[in-house]
DNA sequence: TACATATTGACAGCATACATACAAATCGTA
DNA sequence: TACGATTTGTATGTATGCTGTCAATATGTA
């Protein structure tokens, strides 16, 4: 504690001095709940950078699963991308306000939103399909082909073991 | 687009039948960026699960940094971290309002707030140091050794591309 | 048919994240 | 030393994400 005093303007400088923390504590570089946050942030960046419409990686999900099911409901499409119920309400507020997708109430159950894309939307999902590609090709860029494929099968195997 | 009006409950019970996208289209299970975010999910979850204290991921990164580096500034800490500058004045707020965090002002450099960790502060990262490591350890669980090394040098090399 | 149970979408509240803008303070350089 | 450029922390606005709660609506069963 006594090395409290000396500012912050110190370590920076110096060889990394730490101060005790407990044994157990793994550093960061060692977390992969670290690296998976960073990467994700690394994700979002290379697609916001590459995205010739406005639309984020979220949105762009939802426009492309209501695509391939139109007239799947709010639940059904948040279990289909891995989104929450909760959260799913709001994309879709925003992609309804760009006219690229609508609700409609269902007859058959009146609880639900039939959702759908419009002609806009589809438009905006061609016209982005390119930039989309070109953004997960630049994530895993620095992966030699063998590394991409083992990246990809380790993280279907991560998920179908904590999802499935 | 005739397909639009057989309705809600219709696609999950047969064979994926996905109206037309774009050829280039990929599908989710083959964006990289999809996995990551994913996989963020999951251990953010994990954390939670196994957590003993009120820390989310991200405060226990911060609270852990200024641990090994007493007097740093949030600014630097934002960077050893990865996270962003506006973001981190927040999660110092929550972390101070538990009186796990103190912020001093700098002699030398009037615009700084030193941060350092108070004995609760690290009683309470002694406390989580067991069960961050287990979250940790369950997020690659699903994986061989040899796939956890090939994982972590893998993460570690895009993050040196993308951000080195 | 009546009633307990479950599902759906909305909403509130909290916690990341990022872009942008801002004032205060510092730094570099002419 | 004056002054433009940079840095620091804060504030605002937008967009995820999760937990909980709620009302409306279905559903299953006694």
């Amino acid at each position: 504690m006594s090395r409290l005093k000396t500012g912050a303007h110190r370590a920076s400088h110096e060889t990394p001095d730490y101060a005790d923390t407990a044994a157990s504590d793994l550093p960061l570089h060692r977390m992969p709940g670290h690296h998976i946050r960073r990467l994700q942030q690394v994700a979002v960046r290379l697609f916001a950078e590459e995205a010739n419409v406005d639309l984020t990686p979220v949105q762009y999900a939802a426009l492309l699963a209501v695509a391939q099911r139109p007239g799947v409901g709010q639940a059904q499409l948040a279990a289909l991308i891995g989104y929450d119920r909760a959260t799913i309400g709001g994309v879709i507020d925003r992609l309804e306000q760009k006219k690229w997708l609508a609700r409609m109430a269902s007859v058959e159950d009146r609880r639900v939103n039939l959702l759908t894309i419009t002609e806009e939307g589809r438009e905006a999902l061609t016209h982005a399909a390119a930039s989309v590609r070109r953004a997960q090709e630049r994530i895993i860029e620095p992966l030699s082909e063998d590394e991409r494929e083992a990246f990809e099968r380790m993280c279907l195997k991560m998920l179908a073991h904590h999802l499935g």
